[in-house]
DNA sequence: ATAAAACCTGTACTAACTATAGGATCAAGT
DNA sequence: ACTTGATCCTATAGTTAGTACAGGTTTTAT
């Protein structure tokens, strides 16, 4: 049985990420502290490499580090249910059609003022696009 | 003619922000250094809540401070053109435009990984959201 | 053996605020 | 005039998810 082992940078080449990212993933606390050589340098493995993709690919979802702390711990402890884990996908996915709407108001916003502007040489001074950011969207002042 | 003042809280709550906010705008330098009462407290006129109005509605369409305060360069400097202006706005859109197709891609990733997922009792050992974010979305490994 | 590459820790930086501490000033009521 | 409570002042630290050093040590390749 081969029981492969990576160095730090080895680690982060796989999984897409700097060597400081997963220095920064094990100060948060979702890497464990790996075993060390003589020197002092981190001995990963197969099963650190797992959990490095796992993070990586759940903070590509929008997942934040504290989300997936709860998800690990989900993981790691037994006991726990598949329930639990796509209710948090659930409202992880609400979250982000939430994030999609606003964004689309904005993007109504912002191409009406485009649309009104002739852009051209007209003077800074009756552009409509600066008059309508002077404007309150929230009331008639 | 009535020059009407304003203390920073009442210009802070006037453009719906916090007292803080307004320093921080003062110490990025997109708000300007107004006047002082003899104890040093700061006193606003009309001019600074149009200007703080200017800021927090482009904050809303998503400008970062930095875009702002070129915005802003573009009014307080003469002769500058509305084209400049609507360029930058539609920079911003097409940002926004991206940010948006990034989150709708999110979605298709958890919404598929929702619906595989029987939720109920299952064991976390079992679910296949936890499978799923296991595995790297870019590579056969 | 030596040199280059990779690693170590610790600190500081990013964006756009928010929060807190400890003290000064202002406005209103008596 | 005095007191009190609200508001204000500055300065500093915290938030998120990393990134970017600096200065030194270890590992790896020649």
């Amino acid at each position: 049985m081969v029981t492969t082992k990576f160095s730090i940078g080895q680690l982060a080449k796989k999984a897409r990420c700097k060597v400081e990212t997963v220095h920064y993933y094990e100060k948060s606390g979702i890497m464990p502290k790996p075993p060390r050589t003589e020197g002092g340098h981190r001995i990963y493995s197969l099963t650190h490499a797992k959990r490095l993709n796992f993070i990586r690919r759940s903070r590509e979802l929008g997942f934040s580090i504290e989300q997936i702390k709860k998800l690990l711990t989900l993981i790691d402890e037994p006991g726990h249910h598949c329930g639990e884990v796509k209710a948090m996908a659930l409202l992880q996915s609400r979250d982000i059609q939430q994030k999609i709407k606003d964004l689309q108001q904005l993007q109504v916003g912002l191409n009406d003022m485009v649309r009104n502007c002739k852009g051209a040489d007209y003077s800074v001074e009756d552009c409509p696009i600066v008059e309508a950011l002077y404007v309150d969207s929230r009331d008639g002042n």
